[in-house]
DNA sequence: ACTCAGGTATTAC
DNA sequence: GTAATACCTGAG
């Protein structure tokens, strides 16, 4: 695999860190110039941003292009859904104007399920740690540039992988939780395929919440950042739930807050949208 | 020493 | 059904 690059001008809705930082995703590094690196996939990349230029470069397992088009939801029009959710309030209006630059990227099923069931109680650095060691012991190695990167394991590969090996990870309790999915995915208890092509948001939510580990939040967050694209989900966590209850709910214990009213209020303020409005407030509370 | 972090599973009313 | 409680780990 040779390098690649790509070129786009006058970009929208793209900003590096809002992107990067917002939440969605864990492999992706700021460097010191400002750019980020990343592995997703078989492809190792770099993004870097000038004036309203970002340029793409990387070793890819296919076209550069059609690949960073994809991955980076490039197709989709932001400035249109940005306009529309505009529109509800100010409060919408004033987040969506701090993370502007949000893409919600098109990452991989499997490692969503994964890194979100890692994801539960625990802090960020701490979740790009254990996946970060993760990949490194059984993903491949892929070399660019003399930095040494892992793809992230596949199921198969983590086959023999013992509950005690994931312990010796750093991944705490969530070691059970993560060997009993990944042999749930291994048997076919859930096929990742058929759900990829099941348009029912509301079965497949059902059968992701069957695999150990994955409760509501993390359901949403895997419907929402993964390849399913499902924008209709409302992921709840305590950013969000702290949000929606100063902007809108007003109870003076915020952890008392009945996750369905919630549910309800997003449903009715942001509809099949609710999802994008809940990562520009999510990153605007957290990061503000 | 003690709290906290992108929740979930288990147990108890 | 809904409400409490324990849970690895490591950074502050």
């Amino acid at each position: 695999m040779k390098e690649q690059e790509y070129k786009i001008e006058n970009i929208k809705s793209f900003e590096l860190t809002d992107v990067f930082d917002c939440g969605q995703c864990f492999r992706w590094n700021k460097q010191p110039d400002g750019s980020y690196t990343g592995i997703f996939g078989k492809n190792v990349m770099n993004v870097q941003k000038c004036g309203d230029t970002v340029i793409f470069k990387g070793i890819c397992n296919g076209n550069i292009k059609e690949i960073v088009e994809d991955y980076f939801d490039l197709n989709r029009d932001y400035e249109d859904i940005k306009n529309k959710l505009s529109q509800i309030d100010e409060n919408v209006k004033k987040s969506i104007e701090y993370g502007k630059g949000i893409r919600i990227l098109n990452q991989d099923l499997w490692e969503m399920i994964i890194s979100f069931i890692i994801s539960a109680n625990n802090n960020i650095p701490r979740i790009k740690g254990i996946i970060e060691r993760l990949a490194q012991k059984y993903g491949k190695e892929i070399e660019w540039k003399g930095e040494k990167y892992y793809t992230f394991p596949t199921p198969e590969e983590l086959k023999d992988v013992t509950i005690e090996d994931y312990r010796k990870l750093g991944l705490g309790f969530r070691d059970i939780r993560l060997y009993e999915t990944v042999h749930m995915i291994l048997d076919k208890k859930i096929d990742l395929n058929k759900m990829q092509q099941n348009p029912n948001t509301y079965e497949v939510r059902e059968q992701l919440l069957t695999l150990s580990g994955v409760g509501p939040k993390v359901a949403d967050c895997i419907l929402l950042f993964s390849t399913l694209k499902r924008f209709e989900v409302f992921p709840i966590d305590v950013w969000v739930r702290r949000v929606m209850n100063e902007l809108y709910i007003k109870n003076e214990d915020e952890t008392k807050v009945n996750k369905k009213e919630i549910e309800k209020l997003a449903k009715e303020k942001f509809g099949n949208l609710a999802g994008i409005a809940q990562q520009y407030l999510f990153y605007w509370k957290r990061e503000a």
